[in-house]
DNA sequence: TCGATAGTTCGATATTTATCGAAGTTTGGC
DNA sequence: GCCAAACTTCGATAAATATCGAACTATCGA
């Protein structure tokens, strides 16, 4: 098993960021971590397809937002944010305040 | 000239202002408006032709994050600034901070 | 070793978005 | 009224994303 690859939040752009939040799913994924902590993909996938899903985790993980750390079988993700909240101050409240407005 | 038909933050999900933000054109729009307040459209475009800008202001005033006023045969464009935040707290300041990290 | 479980990767298709020219609209000036 | 300027809208094409099944990989337990 190989390191976990985190991309440097230093190299991703604010607009990749915002690309990588700008769909649904995965919008709610990270909400779901930052309110449950850690949670394996299979958790959080609502009844989509295995693929879809690791398709969308793959994405967060690209811009930087999550960090996956595996466990056996099974892969933990986690929000990265310390390291979100350094290189976009705001971000994640403004992701988190008034979810169901 | 019929009234700017804007539409209410309140009506808009994060997941679009995201979406519209994702592009580096329509961010640097954004940042642009923020810094100087009130631009033309032609004010604002690179190089690029006027159906593309046109389509991004749209995209921008779609989101909700842009008003625009005629003004004569130009149309002027300025952030929503005041709704944005109270919409979506913290998202602008996260979008005007650190512009070239 | 054989399954079963949890994800990833691949490949093909569908959906969405972007791009840009051409034609249309609105406004102001002559 | 006519023309130019500033945009918008349309339509066609290109590029980026999403979706999902199938095959593959890694790990645990019996």
């Amino acid at each position: 098993m190989r390191p976990a690859r985190l991309p440097a939040l230093d190299d991703i752009a604010l607009e990749d960021v915002f690309h990588a939040l700008s769909d649904p799913f995965r919008l709610a994924v990270v909400r779901r971590l930052a309110a449950e902590g850690e949670a394996s993909c299979q958790a959080l996938e609502g009844d989509r397809p295995k693929s879809s899903v690791s398709h969308h985790f793959r994405v967060l993980r690209q811009a930087g937002l999550i960090r996956t750390r595996n466990e056996g079988a099974t892969h933990m993700n986690a929000l990265r944010r310390e390291e979100i909240e350094d290189r976009f101050p705001g971000l994640l409240a403004c992701v988190l305040s008034k979810q169901d407005g």
